[in-house]
DNA sequence: TGTATTTGGTTCCATTTGGAACTTATAATA
DNA sequence: TATTATAAGTTCCAAATGGAACCAAATACA
């Protein structure tokens, strides 16, 4: 892990393009109706997609397992209902892998006392170790998507998407 | 269609929380090693989702298919390697999609002459047709989405968007 | 208190997903 | 111009996904 690389130095991406081609495919970047949700799309999946699929092939961990591991990493204790708000997940997929992440021991789970029906779960030792190994990929990547911004440019985006994710008017409400 | 919604009016969140819970849990979004990647991909998460889910039932198309609609309404002709590069969804769903949309005469394929590899893709008028049924939907919800910022913001949110995505230097060369 | 509703979480199942191997066509190099 | 490597797109298959139905506990309220 210590030289996480998406591609083996030197390779080629497998799709270059010339720079006509590359100029008029980014003209829809540049013009269409739903310019801010395709972008950050568009930046989300080649934010994680290549890190999940390394993540899955060295760790067996998708989203669902990895979400839970970074949420539980920084709150310390949630119910996976919990971790459905935070990530958008869908609660059964959760499940799913909040029961698999039990049986490797990566988390661990108690009932609520106040509500029975909900239980809290939070990390191993364990757990906690292997999150800190797959995080410095996220980071790496990360690093990589915004090396086009500033200090400062990174700054404003900072405060911007913090207001679009800080909100109280229930646009996240929808699971 | 008239009036797309996402819940029922009047219907409250099925999670709904307390605010102290909430409080609580928005942390994670005021300090983390990942704040760029994880808020872009929440927002994506929350942006999209909801509306797939929309338009698989009412009109059996998910992600894959409608980036080929998107991306063809955008652009006119487009082989399938240019919308994975645009979409950044793998070449073998995006197979399938296409020749899903072309069994239901939503795109056409003519062989491109120069390499015979390769397929030009178009949209049909009853494939346009979908196109325009379905962005109203993505409209609104980035509507929603963006409530939060002023006009102000939004053209900075734009700039540095355009910025992380209109690039030359690879960084989405990885699939 | 008893009945109806909501909520946290799991299970079921049909569908979707994406890695890997494959096919055919082009490009690169000897 | 053979030979090899690479690219576009498809197919195969094992695994992941998410809607829907479900269970059990908690809450609302008559």
């Amino acid at each position: 892990m210590a030289s996480f690389r998406l591609k083996p130095a030197g390779t080629p991406a497998k799709t270059a393009r010339n720079g006509d081609t590359i100029a008029r495919l980014s003209a829809i970047f540049r013009d269409n109706e739903i310019m801010f949700g395709y972008r950050v799309g568009y930046l989300s999946n080649y934010f994680s997609g290549p890190v999940y699929s390394v993540v899955e092939a060295e760790f067996g961990m998708r989203r669902p397992k990895f979400a839970t591991l970074f949420c539980l990493a920084h709150l310390g204790e949630l119910s996976a209902g919990d971790i459905c708000l935070l990530s958008g997940i869908p609660k059964n997929s959760l499940s799913r892998a909040v029961n698999e992440l039990l049986r490797e021991e990566r988390i661990r789970r108690v009932a609520d006392s106040a509500d029975s029906r909900r239980s809290i779960l939070s990390l191993t030792r364990e757990g906690r170790k292997i999150y800190q190994l797959i995080l410095p990929m996220f980071r790496q990547r990360q690093e990589a998507m915004m090396a086009p911004l500033s200090t400062r440019e990174r700054e404003q985006f900072d405060r911007l998407l913090a207001k679009l994710v800080l909100r109280d008017d229930g646009w996240n409400e929808v699971y």
